[in-house]
RNA sequence: GCCCCCAUCGUCUAGAGGCCUAGGACAACACCCUUUCACGGUGUAGACAGGGAUUCGAAUUCCCUUGGGGGUACCA
């Protein structure tokens, strides 16, 4: 058998992927690929009722955007499969029953009722609640005449009362005293197994090495590892990451707005600086360098160094990072993702050409790719208001400035962006030194005209775009 | 109720006994650059939750309190 480091992540298909989730595969995926191990991808739909297709496409798709490409998992097949859980349950019972053989688990005939009451009775005492083992010692026959009254058994793990050390890879050592642990259920009456038990065979036949996972997991952990030890197998190493809390420090939630990956992606954040941002939370670079590829993360990337404690989801520095990532990218590239942002628009009324100049003049303040659809309106929108700049085009100043503009538009080459450029710098000397108008007021005057705005991208580039009659027709409309 | 985890600027974090009069990033504020906004640059403000103990010396170790989070299911 080889040592190599073998990972998982095993979300189950009850929603999109959750950002949390995200950031426990990337953790995982940089453990592994640190040492160049491998990592696998388990889908856990065994609530047949909540999981669904569409929410298992989302898996694969979002995974796959932000880079986190599994070795083995449910559609690229693997040594291990199957890769879906539901198709395992015929697996689990065998293994249930070698631990009844063994004397580790036993059957359980008692009712919802009855443990109910044992419950309520442990918070009247104020201690920890514990099954009684009621079951623990019942004879063949009796189990025989409860089956006959047609009960049917749980199967319940005998936890062995001791203290449980490990040590965890990202909070060091943790223990606990399994006698407050209680006898838990492994098989369902109805046969399927329970989640503790179905993760640790899955595991365990997988060959999992290290379970990393969120620390909403620590408890299940003595659990798992005393039924890996039952079992006669090999305790992977786990390691508990924070959880990802909303601003308001509770768990991270649709009430907080977008969770899903895709949520994300559909507001206009690229999965690059998502991931990226991602990673900061609980984790830091060495170097001080904060925007990092995942394969340069990969590289600096110490699981012991990963924060132990909860971390906060705050939108401040995601968008920031997105802007960086935007100013970044390549403009086809970056063209071919604003076009959809722009649907509401014709932008079929652009060349390619012009169209990438828009992106690229007009990129530079986004911070979120939706925000494209408001800053560059006035690019196909010709009947634009001009209430936004009434205080500006009223200014006898202003409409000076256009009349100026409109009587030399002949002069203009405006097929030629550095000509428009110069003749923008001579319009505004030639306020300034004649009137004394301030190049900023001059140049409002014509953005304010042709845009509607008192803000925008580049004016020449802008003018180019637009073109001669256009720009014209716009400045004539605003006086 | 019981069990567990966590605790440095508003947020993400650096810090593994003296390098810390606690560093960086985002956000905030100011200034500079500039045809606007923005980008960029420079700077300002801003934290070791509280209390004990150990030590010559503690943000760093230990204990208590407080606060936050998680778990406590025949959910995953």
């Amino acid at each position: 058998m080889s040592d190599k480091i073998r990972v998982r992540i095993a979300p189950s298909p009850s929603g999109n992927l959750h950002i949390g989730t995200a950031r426990t595969a990337l953790f995982n995926f940089l453990y592994a690929k640190k040492v160049g191990g491998e990592f696998v991808l388990r889908i856990e739909d065994t609530d047949l009722d909540r999981s669904s297709e569409a929410f298992t496409q989302n898996i694969f798709d979002s995974l796959k955007a932000l880079g986190l490409n599994w070795d083995e998992g449910p559609d690229v097949g693997g040594p291990y499969g199957p890769y879906y859980q539901s198709q395992r349950f015929d697996i689990y019972p065998k293994y249930a029953q070698m631990l009844i053989d063994k004397g580790y688990a036993y059957e359980c005939f008692c009712s919802n009722e009855e443990l109910e009451a044992e419950k309520e009775e442990a918070i009247k005492n104020h201690s920890a609640y514990v099954y009684s083992r009621k079951c623990l010692n019942l004879t063949d026959d009796e189990k025989n005449e409860l089956r006959a009254k047609g009960i049917k058994p749980s199967i319940r793990f005998k936890v062995e009362h001791k203290e449980l050390v490990f040590n965890d890879l990202v909070k060091g050592e943790l223990k606990f005293d399994t006698s407050l642990i209680g006898d838990f259920v492994i098989m369902k009456s109805n046969g399927t197994p329970t989640y503790n038990f179905a993760v640790v065979i899955d595991d365990m036949l997988m060959n999992i090495t290290d379970v990393i996972r969120g620390e909403d997991h620590i408890s299940n952990t003595p659990k798992q590892i005393l039924i890996y030890e039952a079992l006669g197998a090999k305790v992977p190493n786990f390691g508990h990451l924070g959880m990802i809390l909303a601003p308001d420090r509770t768990k991270l939630s649709k009430r907080h707005g977008a969770t899903a990956v895709s949520d994300f992606v559909k507001q206009g954040y690229l999965t690059d600086a998502l991931i990226n941002f991602v990673a900061l939370l609980g984790w830091s670079p060495s170097d001080g360098v904060e925007i990092k590829s995942v394969d340069e993360i990969a590289k600096d990337f110490r699981i012991h160094e990963v924060s132990s404690s909860n971390s906060v989801f705050e939108y401040d520095k995601l968008n920031w990072m997105n802007g960086q990532y935007i100013k970044k990218m390549e403009i086809p590239k970056l063209t071919d993702m604003i076009i959809p942002f722009l649907s509401k628009y014709d932008v079929a009324k652009y060349p390619r050409e012009k169209l990438e100049k828009i992106v690229e003049i007009t990129r530079e303040p986004l911070t979120v790719l939706s925000e494209i659809e408001h800053d560059a309106s006035y690019f196909f929108e010709d009947n634009f208001s001009y209430d936004e700049v009434r205080e500006v085009l009223d200014k006898d100043l202003s409409k000076e400035v256009i009349r100026y503009v409109i009587d030399n538009a002949d002069n203009w080459n405006f097929d030629d962006e550095d000509d428009i450029h110069n003749k923008l710098a001579d319009l505004r000397t030639y306020f300034k030194e004649n009137k004394s108008y301030k190049p900023k007021e001059t140049m409002w005057a014509v953005r304010a005209a042709t845009t509607g705005r008192t803000r925008g991208a580049d004016m020449a580039e802008t003018l180019w775009i637009l073109g001669k009659d256009r720009v014209v027709e716009r400045l004539k409309s605003a006086l």
